[in-house]
DNA sequence: AATGAATGAGGATTCATTCAT
DNA sequence: GATGAATGAATCCTCATTCAT
């Protein structure tokens, strides 16, 4: 029998293959077949770890939306004043997406899910981001921020990266146009509550 | 012979079929016969219309970019203040997005079309977008707006309404909690240059 | 377009290539696309005039059942005396089954059917013998016969055929063995009420 | 080492639980692995008992048919009067058909055994049929019954009661319809050579 | 003896595309 | 121009069988 360890190990190979493939092509060339092959297992195999085609894609996103989540929190010091804490959240977004265009290109692919399914990965995810709720919560009590909802903060914070660095793949963007630093100020600027700012 | 007119009324018809059908399915469970039946055509008709399954979907993606543009340009007042300018192009992008799911949801479906291509898209639509672009280069000579590519400004204004209007769509955020005129006004602070700030 | 008659010919002519198949290897080795093959289509020709495999069978078992059904009282003539209209329906019976192998030995494939489904088949069939129960009853009326439910009186005079034509093509009863007269005859005492007869 | 008896367990213990997964899906569905699960045993072991999916198969059905052999012969006492060992055998057909639902669905499913293999299967019932074979013959030598050789007699006599449970099973008869002394009685008028009767 | 993970050939089904009408 | 029946390659999935443990 496999040991627990050994079953993970194949399911997260099986995972990252697709994710590769997914990125590559799309849904369209998107065969389980394919996957098998990149994988190095037989097609059947799958069948073991995934129920079938459409289990391991819901399965595929909660995997990337949660390891975004992971990487957003990355040497997170929370013992350090929010708005470092901010950057650091921010840059991480930044870097992940820069770094992981497999993950970013993959993440509009599940638009399709059925909506339900979507909404609970998203709320998982909100779960493993804990720290981040707790810091939005912090400024907006402490008027450092604007009295958004977090959905909308984070609309403004953190999505604007992942849309950039779609655009730094697609080569709309070069680096020289992006400097980081700049773009967490803007965001920042965007969340932040001045004081004598009419809200 | 259908005139020009008919033919390409037909065009549209099919195109708009798979828009729904896209927004509906995603690619999975989007075939040309359930295409065509939606469209109310036969299976042979759209081979009359569209060279085949692929240039369907760049032709449909380049449609939806369109629209989009235009769009965002509806009722512009170039007459008027850029602040004012700006705050109906935001407007604007929120309203499109909140009254199209369709349109919102179909888009991340394309983005396995080959980069090339998606580029190309985007570029044509810039072409369309002038008056932003004039909008924004005005107001970045004038230091009403931070020195950032237009590209980046994008990401900052008119994307965080993209990802808000998923998150609506996906019931992620009620509007109760997004008020669009606070988000315009949290854009345009994120790229606006106050006096006194260091960029 | 097809007429409604080549269509149904084109079903029939798959319905008739099932029943070879299926009478050859049982369902072990029906596959489509063999089916495809003897029927001279292809594969995906067959999803044009069958839901699925599933509704294929089912459509095949009906078929054979109402095709027995009408055999057993081919060349029947209600102006005859009963004794001699059942000889005439029993002959059918014996001659059917023993020319026709395919539908004798693919009955018994269809028996994992749902129960309903079967049950719904059989009734079906009972309908297009309406003069085989008109016999029974004024039989039965006339106490020229048990009174016995009519399900009860083909189990002793219909299906005795059926079970000796699969003894006789499996090689188990030879023809000289089998003379039908006496067979009728004995079918015909096993139902019969005789007078003086104590039922 | 398993004993001799422990290993015979096994072996029937799979074999009733394939008896069970047939009559419940036919063929279709009848897979080696849920063939494992049912008899709570690895895949794997199924091929210590059995060469391939065939030879189990086929000892299945020689089983089934021996079986109903056995329970034929049930209680019969050989020095009772042929009239009453007839009704005893028929009575026994009866209870078993009728209490055994699972043997006689899954017989049908058989047919497509090769027709050797069913045939040598049908001896060695005869061969454990040795005291109904004696029973014909004596009534057929004192001319109790019609000059009909025994596969005929058994079409007339037994398997009318495997036709009519297979009914009662489908919900087509009821027990009210259905009274087996009425039945063995048909049947035996059926074979009997009645005096001053001319065969 | 027993296990059950892995295999991969084979089967059911879908679907883009063609072409005769 | 429009149709839609037919195609058959491609895809998802199953399952009998093996073999290392």
């Amino acid at each position: 029998m496999l040991t627990l360890e050994e079953a993970a190990d194949k399911r997260l190979l099986i995972l990252q293959a697709a994710l590769q493939l997914l990125a590559k092509h799309g849904f369209h060339g998107f065969s389980m077949k394919q996957l098998a092959d990149r994988a190095g297992v037989a097609a059947g195999t799958l069948y073991l770890y995934f129920q079938d085609r459409d289990h391991l894609i819901r399965q595929l996103h909660q995997e990337i939306i949660q390891t975004f989540a992971t990487h957003l929190l990355a040497e997170l010091d929370i013992s350090q004043p929010p708005a470092q804490q901010y950057r650091r959240i921010c840059h991480n977004a930044w870097t992940f997406c820069r770094d992981n265009p497999d993950i970013l290109v993959s993440k509009g692919q599940f638009d399709h899910l059925p909506p339900d399914v979507l909404r609970d990965h998203y709320k998982d995810a909100w779960q493993a981001l804990g720290p981040l709720r707790t810091l939005f919560d912090q400024c907006r009590r402490n008027r450092l921020v604007k009295p958004l909802s977090n959905e909308v903060l984070v609309s403004l914070c953190i999505d604007p990266f992942l849309n950039l660095a779609r655009k730094y793949h697609l080569g709309l963007v070069s680096l020289e146009d992006l400097d980081p630093e700049q773009v967490i100020d803007a965001t920042w600027d965007a969340i932040a509550l001045r004081p004598g700012h009419q809200p």
